[in-house]
DNA sequence: GATGAATGAGTCTTCATTCAT
DNA sequence: CATGAATGAAGACTCATTCAT
């Protein structure tokens, strides 16, 4: 086994540790007992226990942000109109977590409340995602499908909390397959859409 | 100091140290200087950390129960349109969380993820609320108000998060004052209305 | 309550339970619980919880002196045969030892191997038991009714070990009653005899 | 120093510790110095301090049962006269005892009277030696060498407690040397058999 | 005298991290 | 690189003792 594919192995390892007892109840025993591994061997590719939980959170919002590239280059924003533009933007957000539940329950949860540091890479994650919702809002109102005044710290926030309790729920509480995604994306479209979208007489 | 206003100080000040720094990162020396009491005084009134941290969620939990009876008994069901019903519970329910923030700082974050006994008491919490959201939405379908093919699981957990982000946001956050409730329910009820409710012509 | 009662009253709890849980696993609020008294009160009669203790075996000790002069008034050693003293001797002893349990169980059980001034005063318990046990044997070779080459030391011991054993075993494990001691001391005579005192022809 | 090595060297400073100075008033700080290790390493081969404690009591009893199955096969109950058995019985008791003062010291003063576990480990031992003396009371019953109404419960208690007594006072308190034991078997010896064996005219 | 809340020194135990092999 | 025994700082918890009321 080569550096990558053992670091890779530990991350693995923690990941899945972490998810289910969280961070201060995952503890360097656990994770070696896991990986099969001794202990020093974890040392070898990470300074500290902290490191393998940052990496976990750096390393998914990396995946995240190239995600969303590679989605934006897919679709032709143009070419859409504004509920289908939104329906992709949901759908590939609720892709994104539904690809590895133990991270969304990282991030969405047992992540939260701990040290300083690791709030502060979940709260990039928050933040990008909430920045994300109110540029789009931006995009609609200025081709006029969605109202001028409507509250952007707000809508983006009530957005953002609908999509982590959904992905939560569904992914990590009620174990939801891939194939449910779309159909959990069209009702989130049908629940924000008439809130929304200026009205087409 | 008798031994209810004790406890209730090392409640006060424990509170205060975990929605600050979390549960882990909160020694019980912090505890005892925050409160400027003896270590062996805490251990008088709680029998472990933990039974603090517990104590907190369950009082939190039974205040909460209380103000919803409470606010039940104030406004008459029937003579109420089921928009200024939703209103009045996403305000008593906001007021409440506003009414402390450190309790809604553990209860909605950093109380988060801990240990499965701390998950149980917040999952309790977060479940009551799921549940009355979605009988509220039966009754609205009961009284014709609210579409009968609505998912109502999904509904009631779009709502929650809504009102969990929401109220992390603005109650933790942003800060914000008692006064601003009424405009943050106003746009909630603004938000949530046009997808849940039939429209009458 | 007067001052005498209090104190007696603190000792006889105390000796319940350090008879029952031993020394260190008894603590001062368990004491009071017994008592019904409160926790200050008991630093009114002891200056420490050793000093509890302590008192209980001092009390102990004195009372079995006690108990020996009255008991050798009682018989007049001129007028008995050696075996008849024997006897009196151990039903004396063993009479004693039957008539507090729970002092029997910590002197002979539960009170070993504490502290050094504990051990100090149970040694001088012991101490004295084998030195009456030394004095009747070298009594019984001046009157000839003992081998003159018997080995004292270890005689002593032997008688010693044979009696804190069977009081232990019939007055703590057993729970025999007061009218068993003579049988029981029968007995001891009987064991004891053959292999002390020079057979008459 | 191997993992075997190093936990032997734990439970032979411990051992000494506990012998010396009693289970409650050795400290883990004390095991540490005596053993020159860190505070760390003693929980690497213990999980508490009582595990240390039960582990000396446990191997001593797997030990001197051990003992006793070595000796019984050395010895041809049918070759030997009563008189001959039971000092060797005795003899092979006493060299045991002897073979490990400080374990004798434990076993039979500093461990009594501590925790409710600690006790039934050290009441087992007592138990086995009553069980193996009336054993052998009901074989001598059984070849004519011992009478039958001989009270066995009575007995065994009283053989048992002055070996206890013997070995205690001769191991522990006066030191005596391995060579010694043989004359203490044989004092022994002539002090039960007079009043044990039936005498043959 | 009696009370019991408060004290804090003393201990056990945990667990991330190191380092010689 | 891998190993795992050893480390020791850090933290929770206990409990005899004090003292103001």
């Amino acid at each position: 086994m080569d550096a990558t594919e053992r670091k890779n192995q530990i991350l693995k390892c923690s990941k899945k540790l972490f998810s289910e007892h969280g961070y201060y109840n995952t503890q360097i025993a656990d994770i070696i007992r896991e990986a099969g591994i001794a202990r020093g061997t974890v040392y070898q590719y990470f300074k500290h226990k902290d490191h393998i939980f940052s990496t976990l959170i750096e390393n998914f919002y990396n995946d995240w942000q190239q995600s969303i590239s590679l989605n934006l280059g897919q679709h032709d924003l143009n070419s859409m109109n504004p509920r289908t533009y939104l329906y992709y933007r949901v759908k590939n957000t609720l892709e994104f977590l539904e690809s590895d539940r133990d991270l969304c329950n990282i991030v969405l949860r047992m992540g939260l409340g701990l040290q300083e540091d690791f709030e502060k890479l979940i709260l990039r994650f928050e933040q990008k995602i909430i920045n994300l919702i109110t540029e789009d809002l931006k995009l609609g109102i200025q081709f006029h499908n969605i109202p001028e005044d409507l509250d952007l710290e707000f809508t983006a926030n009530m957005i953002a909390g609908s999509l982590f309790r959904i992905s939560y729920h569904y992914f990590v509480v009620k174990d939801a397959r891939k194939k449910d995604v779309e159909d959990i994306s069209r009702k989130v479209l049908e629940m924000l859409s008439p809130a929304i979208f200026i009205k087409r007489s």
